[in-house]
DNA sequence: ATTTAAAGGTTAAGCGCTAAACTAACAGTA
DNA sequence: TACTGTTAGTTTAGCGCTTAACCTTTAAAT
């Protein structure tokens, strides 16, 4: 194995040259020096050993992505989570960073993982608010939250609009003429997202003089899983002709579920999702959604976590980003009556 | 930051003494020391550096998980490699490691990374024989290849058995009354996974008497997002009355195509897939697929790397797991003619 | 009474790298 | 001439942990 220390001898030089050349420290070693060093590690193979530079430096290469675990269902399941992860990694590993993805339900070890690993940053997703506590002593080191909406002093945020996102949900139904809505929120007990999604949609409706009744507004998708559950929902008097889910995947199972009781969409109930996933085309009857750009999301993550890491004094910073109705199949326009 | 020093200090005792400890070392430290030193961890909330014990023992707790990348695709858009992948980051900390998730086209740089890690193993997925050569190199740590066939001395395997999986979608489709038959592939010039699954294929065809015409034989997904490609496939003399695809995701789409080409599926076409993703539940109609268990696929991986880990003597092993029909409403039966 | 072994430690070297502090040579300048 | 600054390095002291080798004390075996 091939070592720094044989480099810095086949050169002739000492080991802080070589350190500097492979850091890219500038004008401290001539150009003709820089070459010879280059070339020699070229050669030799060398790489060098990432824990010797953490353990010297006190930070490694490192990004911890911190993800929601919901229950001991597998996170990548939520194709959300998988398509975002996915690009997080791209992202990192195109700015030399490395990620450690972890999953948690409870924020119990994590510090630990920061801590033993040295990371030089963090982003978490999908963080639900009753955590809040247990996470405040995970901002030791540079930190991007997204798609949750609390404020911790000093840690930085992306995500989507989602209350303007709930509100074009609602403007474009109301739009095609349904007036009696149903809501239904992948976990709003839980993510302050589907809160602000709800809020966004209420908003929304309130021009059309429309109201929703606490009984259209469903805490979890469990009601998109239970043909009783979900007959209760669509067969009482004032059944809702259009049904808004916070997420593709809900909404794809309401469809599935639907369809098995032989109520056709958009035909006798209409469906919206959120986020636009791949699978939001291959459902039948394709999915009328709004559409979040996930690359753009994880770009923007990483170099507002880059930017932090490399000079700390920076102010936080919050962003959201704009989602796009995407107008597929699954909404039908209702005659005025 | 509390160290292992501290820690020693405060205990009154060597850092060997607490590192024995940490480690477990028995026989070295009385079960008195050892209660009082894990009691002042626990209070001092001491976390070890990881870094500093990857450089001591010459071996970190990182395995890393290598990809095979397709194109610039988002890796993670890929329903199986999610799931698998989330399947295995969940049983590697279960067992105190951590995963190093890298994708690659070319795996020029994992070799540094392995190196650079000192990683204690590797785990990759549907590695593409065509870079058997670049990757002899990496095997230095215990390895464990899935989804790919061809045979590195020293390096362990696991996979589903393809070949009676496609034997069994075979039988099926012809016991279903299905004579003219198509297989599209996810990858057959470049995966070998592919070329067992169409040899099962044709094995199971043969006591039917039917053979496959190699225009029946689609090398990649391309014709199921095309309506041109498909139109050729199915508006031919011997139009396939029954299409196999090794991969859900290819089935999903393919039907997809289908239904916008007013082509019903399975009354006009019959449709197989591999794998049995969530997605296959959701699809119009639900898809007939060949279930492969990915959680029991992860757990034996990562059974059989920490096995090899711990004992570096160990004979290479090569397991191969099953798959089950499972039967929903994409195919339907034929009346004999 | 002497030897041996086990139990329960300690000491010290070193893993591979970085970074602060130092040095030597040289050029420009007041 | 003496001073200052720049360039291109070197020296040295760690970072936090593990591990091989060594050292006592006590108890059992001869």
């Amino acid at each position: 194995m091939v070592t720094l220390k044989d480099i810095a001898k086949k050169a002739g030089v000492s080991m802080t040259t070589v350190s500097n050349v492979i850091n890219g420290n500038q004008g401290r070693v001539s150009e003709e020096t820089v070459e010879r060093i280059k070339t020699i590690i070229r050669e030799s193979g060398y790489v060098p050993n990432q824990a010797a530079r953490s353990l010297a430096q006190r930070e490694s290469r490192i990004i911890a992505v911190i993800i929601q675990a919901v229950g001991k269902e597998n996170i990548f399941r939520n194709p959300y989570t998988a398509e975002y992860v996915g690009a997080l990694t791209a992202e990192l590993y195109q700015n030399g960073y490395y990620p450690l993805i972890r999953y948690t339900d409870d924020y119990r070890d994590v510090e630990a993982d920061l801590r033993g690993w040295n990371v030089a940053g963090a982003i978490f997703s999908g963080t639900f608010p009753r955590h809040l506590k247990n996470i405040k002593s995970l901002t030791m080191v540079p930190t991007v939250f997204t798609d949750c909406y609390f404020r911790i002093p000093g840690a930085n945020h992306v995500g989507v609009d989602d209350v303007s996102g709930g509100q074009m949900a609602a403007e474009y139904l109301a739009g095609m003429g349904h007036r009696r809505l149903a809501f239904i929120a992948n976990s709003i007990d839980e993510s302050d997202v589907d809160q602000h999604r709800l809020e966004g949609f209420r908003e929304g409706l309130k021009p059309f003089g429309v109201c929703l009744t606490d009984e259209s507004v469903l805490p979890t998708p469990a009601t998109v899983y239970d043909r009783e559950l979900l007959k209760a929902l669509v067969e009482r008097e004032d059944r809702p002709s259009a049904i808004f889910c916070t997420a593709d995947r809900v909404a794809a199972q309401l469809m599935k579920t639907l369809n098995a009781m032989n109520i056709s969409v958009p035909e006798d109930i209409s469906v919206m999702g959120f986020d636009d996933l791949p699978m939001a085309e291959i459902t039948t009857p394709p999915l009328t959604t709004l559409r979040q750009d996930i690359e753009q999301k994880a770009q923007l993550v990483v170099e507002m976590l880059i930017r932090h890491i490399r000079n700390k004094e920076l102010p936080e910073e919050r962003t959201l980003l704009g989602v796009k109705l995407v107008e597929r199949q699954s909404v039908k326009r209702l005659m005025e009556e």
